[in-house]
DNA sequence: TATACTCGGACAAGATAAGTCCGAGTACTG
DNA sequence: CAGTACTCGGACTTATCTTGTCCGAGTATA
């Protein structure tokens, strides 16, 4: 049970974004953040085959958010660079072996995934339920509004 | 996000278990879902480590329930075999980069964290709620209560 | 029109999970 | 009381996935 280390990577990267209107490159991304930038593209080109964000080709190019801060779940993001498929996979083993029951008679899931699915939806509701407005939000009011700021203003700017 | 597949065998030879009160052998599990004794042996083994079952040796030797089935949650058996850390690991990235954060000013988790961590909660809080003599009466109510007893023999009897 | 900068996908390396094997220990049997 | 056959337990090898890196295609700029 291990997340891709690349969610954390992208929701800082996604709650920068809510700071500037214009694109930024994905580089700029990589240093602010000092991670691998050949890397955190990779993360990039996910969220925005997932349509999270758009990619500005060019001199000047870059990537912005698609939509609003406030409409971007944690959901989205983790579906993006995590996959969208279940964390427990059912491999009907209750339809092999001597005792196995037979397939006419699975018409609903086993019971075991079952439960373990309702408890990936609790996560999922979750996640649903915080936006990346939300996260920017608290960050301002844990960092202080002058981090995003200076932030902007870096991001706006030239090199650091 | 991918949970390890030996949760879903755990699960399985856990209700099974309810059904006998005498030592069941590992090979029988394996032969019984038809997978492989070598590795369910690896599993079983980090249960009895988590004190969720009771490992018996010598000729009639295997495995017994420690606790009764009301009083063993799906959340501990996920933890026995996943592991019991977060899925997300926060790598504070806040602390880099040209606007790192200072660390005396990190008290709180990062929001992105906590966040995260807020939908593993809800995720642990739904697994925690389910039993596994839950599991074996919706099981005993999809297969029918025969299939439960057919095993009981089986598993007391010679071989299969 | 030339150029320099951007993203995009294809390509290795390391880490983790999956699967297998043999040895230590114990209850049954003669 | 000794032998034996069966059990679990941990160490080893292989396969898969994540991580990390690289170079080529495309576009706005000068």
């Amino acid at each position: 049970m291990k997340m891709s280390g690349g969610v954390e990577w992208a929701l800082h990267c996604c709650v920068v974004l809510t700071a500037s209107h214009t694109p930024v490159a994905a580089a700029k991304l990589a240093e602010l953040h000092d991670v691998s930038s050949s890397y955190l593209a990779k993360q990039l080109q996910s969220l925005a085959r997932a349509g999270l964000i758009h990619s500005v080709q060019g001199k000047s190019g870059g990537y912005v958010l698609t939509r609003a801060p406030e409409s971007i779940t944690l959901l989205d993001v983790v579906r993006a660079i995590d996959g969208p498929g279940p964390a427990f996979v059912c491999t009907e083993i209750r339809q092999r072996g001597p005792f196995a029951t037979p397939a006419d008679a699975c018409t609903t899931p086993c019971p075991v995934a079952r439960a373990m699915w309702a408890a990936e939806d609790a996560w999922r509701q979750a996640l649903a339920a915080v936006t990346i407005a939300d996260l920017a939000r608290d960050v301002d009011a844990t960092s202080g509004p002058e981090a995003l700021v200076g932030i902007q203003a870096w991001l706006g700017g030239g090199a650091g």
